[in-house]
RNA sequence: GCUGGGAUAGCUCAGUUGGUAGAGCAGCGGUCUUGUAAACCGCAGGUCGUCAGUUCGAAUCCGACUCUCAGCUCCA
């Protein structure tokens, strides 16, 4: 394959699906600007899953992209060889005249640079490159969508329209992504999980408000206990602390100043003696725990836990689904330690979140990020410049003794501290963080917390903030999705459900169904008189782990016929037999050790 | 919060240039008592997201709001 760089070079290197994008992008531009001469060119990259362009003055609808990716089509197909050059700026800045977006670009750049541009046909475009040699090189090209995005990604900035597409090497594979992409829309959490009766929503109680259905309830129930024992055997002890607070306290932490925009305050200040706010983290109340009495360094490290509902106010376009929501629980846990405990219980919880994220099948879909502070961004964050240093230093120092593998995030740690962040997409490929672990320092110096030392003289101790499987919410969304509703038999709502044959086996089935339950398995009875087959196929679209099918044969024996859901036909056993078998899958499911 | 879609029965969706709402599935009642992908008959179910407007007349046209989807920004 040849490509062509910002020196105007001409080489050979195997296929790059970056550059095909990259050169789709402004073929996307060329066609853009045939069709509405109008439009203003901002930028356009090459992306993990294709490429965008954004325009301004440019107005144009779903409808419209059609008729543009057929322009490209063309453009395609004259075969425009891509040339490059470099202009002196005062001559760039003259080129794009009309353009600007590229003006701005191409003014930021110091004064020294020379600036390169790639020409195709008729098109010019500000870029460094490199691109493919001629467009017919672009094998297989589609649009897929239009939304608006800010420019530079602010929101200070004027709103853009972006064109979003994908390009492929060849036709197949093009083909193939977008199968894929309509498969993941099955998976979708915020379809699947109203299908099934997890979760719904409901417009009188507002948005970012999920109910749990029965279904739902079940499955945080058994994730909560799951976690809350788990943690009960690391040696954290489970607090319970209230739902909101006066402002004094978020005064005093710091959230008043830097949080409160994404607070439900009850109350005005300007009328009201006292104020109240709804808790957007826990760490302020937790707090109070340690403060109850003096601590020794005997104490340490003290590891203190909660299963703890949050409250945020989110704009309203931010919310989705079970993902991201105005109301939420968390499993959240404080833990306060000596300096020289700091490392050894950092590991600690970064185990335990892998123990669950391993127990959850979640293991393999995670990434890292090592999330600091923007040191511009005076407005976000607390503390100065030395306390970030230090704590991001620890932080980084535990991190690669560790061997983690992970990227770095700026701008993106809490106001009060920087985290490791537990990473994981959606089926949208959207990435959300589902597990943090976090060193604070700067609540610990406004709250004052401290312990007496083995010399007798106060300290401060370290403290990490972490959730250990996250947001219960947000968990419950991405186990959906990996799952595609059919849970894990420890997980699933209902694990069994019989199916009798006739009324006549219906005192039988209720019979084996109390058994069960007896032995702790959630089960349910098929009792309406649909035929076998549609019963069967019934629950199989309820994804449940196990059915139990029960006619004359069954009774007479005093058998069950089991069938798991991959299986194709069902085995006839006794039910002692399938009771053991069923913890022996539990037992394997949770049973590993940390 | 911003840009652009959307909201009709529990669910999936029809509904023509404005004339007063329909199907399939689910539900309920009955018949059948069934051995592996949808038995048969019947019934019921809607303030067409909400509110205000234009009109003799609005699911349909205009406006505001609510909710929702995709993306941006923000974030667990």
């Amino acid at each position: 394959m040849k490509y062509i760089n910002n020196n105007g070079e001409v080489y050979e290197k195997d296929y790059d699906i970056q550059i095909e994008r990259h050169t789709a992008s402004h073929i996307l531009a060329q066609a853009i600007k045939r069709l509405y001469p109008n439009a203003k060119l901002a930028i356009g990259p090459a992306i993990d899953t294709g490429f965008y362009y954004d325009f301004d003055d440019l107005n144009i609808k779903q409808e419209d992209l059609q008729n543009v990716e057929d322009e490209m089509k063309k453009i395609i197909k004259e075969n425009l060889k891509i040339e490059s050059y470099s202009l002196p700026k005062k001559e760039a800045l003259e080129l794009m005249k009309n353009e600007p977006y590229k003006r701005e670009i191409i003014n930021d750049l110091p004064d020294t640079e020379k600036i390169s541009f790639f020409k195709q046909g008729e098109y010019i475009d500000l870029c460094v490159g490199p691109h493919m040699l001629y467009t017919k090189s672009i094998k297989a090209v589609k649009l897929l969508s239009i939304t608006g995005a800010y420019w530079k990604g602010s929101q200070n900035n004027k709103m853009l329209q972006r064109i979003y597409g994908t390009a492929f090497e060849n036709k197949e594979a093009l083909e193939e992504f977008l199968i894929k992409k309509e498969e993941a829309k099955l998976r979708d959490h915020n379809k699947l999980g109203r299908e099934l009766e997890i979760f719904t929503t409901n417009d009188l109680i507002g948005q970012g408000l999920p109910i749990m259905l029965p279904n739902g309830a079940k499955i945080l129930q058994i994730l909560q206990r799951f976690v809350e024992d788990t943690e009960a055997r690391q040696g954290w002890q489970l607090t319970k602390t209230p739902f909101m607070a006066k402002s004094d306290l978020y005064k005093l932490s710091g959230h008043w100043d830097h949080y409160k925009e994404d607070m439900f305050v009850l109350g005005d200040e300007k009328k009201d003696e006292e104020v109240f706010a709804l808790r957007p983290m826990t760490c302020p109340f937790q707090y109070q725990v340690y403060l109850n009495r003096g601590r020794s360094y005997r104490d340490l490290p003290m590891r203190l836990n909660e299963t703890s509902t949050l409250f945020r106010n989110e704009s309203s376009g931010e919310m989705h689904g079970l993902i991201r929501v105005r109301q939420f629980t968390i499993s959240e846990g404080h833990l306060m330690c000596t300096p020289d405990q700091l490392e050894e219980e950092f590991k600690g919880c970064l185990k335990l979140a892998i123990y669950m994220l391993k127990t959850l099948g979640l293991y393999e879909d995670v990434s890292y990020r090592f999330s600091k502070w923007d040191p511009e961004d005076k407005q976000k964050y607390i503390g100065t410049k030395e306390q970030w240093d230090e704590a991001q230093g620890v932080m980084e120092g535990i991190l690669n003794h560790l061997g983690l593998d992970y990227k770095v995030g700026v701008g993106e740690a809490a106001f009060y501290g920087p985290k490791l962040d537990i990473q994981i997409k959606n089926v949208h490929g959207k990435e959300d963080t589902l597990i943090t672990i976090q060193i604070d320092q700067m609540l610990a110096e406004k709250f004052g917390m401290e312990y007496i030392d083995k010399d007798g003289t106060k300290k401060r101790p370290y403290i990490i903030h972490r959730t250990s499987l996250g947001c219960y919410e947000r968990t419950l969304a991405l186990l959906i999705e990996k799952y595609a509703g059919a849970f894990p038999l420890w997980l699933a709502p209902i694990q069994i459900k019989i199916l009798p044959i006739s009324d006549n086996e219906l005192l039988y089935a209720n019979e084996i169904k109390a058994k069960l339950e007896n032995e702790g398995f959630r089960v349910k009875v098929d009792s309406s008189d649909e035929k076998i087959g549609y019963k069967i196929r019934e629950a199989q679209l309820e994804k449940l782990p196990f059915m139990i099918v029960l006619g004359a044969k069954e009774k007479e024996e005093n058998t069950i016929s089991v069938r798991s859901r991959q299986a194709e036909k069902q085995d006839q056993i006794k039910l002692n037999d399938f009771i053991l078998n069923l913890n022996n899958i539990i037992n394997e499911q949770i049973g590993k050790d940390i």
